[in-house]
DNA sequence: GAAAAGTACCGGTTTACGTCA
DNA sequence: ACTGACGTAAACCGGTACTTT
């Protein structure tokens, strides 16, 4: 895989020319579960005990709903070989059924959900696996473990099935469809995002173009040429290629007049001829046509 | 250090279940 | 009441990366 972009972390730099602070800003949703905190990568994984410590360890005075302490809770657990993967109900899957404890299974084969009976621990004689709806509040239980880590590590993970009343695999399996709806989620804000982005660019493209075509007609016709109003983008000296200032007002095109000197002259550093106003036009400072328009023009 | 085993995670897929027309 | 389409979520599979032995 390599990327190993885990999950939420999404890193899509959107530096596409967006300004930071324009409405696109606020389209971002903060799907992030917990943005100020980098996901752990599972290659460097942190112990979820030392960066996941609920404040409050009375659980009496929450509700169960709110901060599992699951370092005590994993107590429980201890005997249990923590980390095992454990398969679920199919029977029919291979490599991961071969090192699933069954034995652990049996107390929470029931995940208060009516069809509980027919679980038979995945290794009974029905083959098709059946799929436990969790409840409402072993869904809130996670969702609120899944805000405060999207990770578990196996005791963390084994505390969480004790206390849901659920399988450890079970848990985990919830947690990496969290993790990867998640992930969908940000997705799709990205790409709206990227799509904004385009759409500016693709308008910002048609507008220059536009201007290109227009000041290319324009330099055809010498007459309409010297008449116009300047341009609106960027203008360049001809000898330096020095980018100057946009709009040349009637100081600005003087200021233009001894920076950048019209008719091939070019703008040395020196001291700016401020005696002897060059009139130029507006477009003096137009950009040098490096491919001419027309190579048949006249060359006198 | 290389190889094998174990573990955790991910992306993609399958499938059971709930809802709605 | 029944049914089929559809969406959602639980579960699975194969692969990768890393650690441990």
């Amino acid at each position: 895989m390599g990327e190993k972009d885990d999950g939420l972390g999404l890193g899509l730099s959107l530096s596409l020319g967006c300004k930071p602070n324009e409405n696109e800003s606020s389209l971002r949703l903060n799907l992030m579960e917990k943005p100020s905190q980098p996901m752990q990568n599972h290659q460097h994984r942190t112990p979820w005990n030392e960066i996941f410590q609920f404040p409050d360890r009375n659980q009496d005075a929450r509700s169960c709903l709110r901060g599992i302490d699951v370092n005590q809770a994993a107590d429980f657990e201890e005997e249990n070989g923590v980390s095992s993967p454990n398969s679920t109900v199919s029977s029919l899957s291979g490599k991961r059924s071969e090192r699933e404890p069954i034995g652990d299974e049996n107390e929470a084969e029931r995940t208060s959900c009516s069809h509980g009976s027919d679980d038979e621990d995945g290794n009974g004689g029905d083959l098709s696996r059946k799929k436990l709806r969790l409840t409402k509040e072993q869904s809130l239980l996670l969702e609120d473990t899944f805000k405060e880590h999207n990770t578990l590590n196996p005791r963390q993970k084994q505390a969480l099935a004790k206390q849901l009343n659920l399988r450890p695999r079970q848990v985990e399996v919830w947690f990496q469809n969290r993790r990867a709806r998640t992930k969908l989620k940000q997705t799709e804000v990205d790409c709206e995002l990227l799509k904004r982005c385009c759409e500016k660019l693709t308008e910002d493209n048609r507008r220059l173009q536009k201007e290109v075509q227009e000041l290319r007609a324009l330099k055809l016709s010498p007459q309409l040429y010297m008449q116009m109003s300047p341009p609106t983008t960027l203008t360049m000296c001809p000898s330096c290629e020095r980018v100057a200032v946009s709009s040349l007002s009637s100081s600005a095109a003087a200021a233009a007049s001894s920076t950048s000197p019209a008719n091939g002259q070019t703008c040395q550093s020196g001291p700016p001829n401020v005696q002897r106003p060059i009139p130029i036009s507006p477009w003096a400072t137009l950009p040098i046509q490096r491919r001419p328009l027309d190579a048949s023009a006249p060359k006198s």
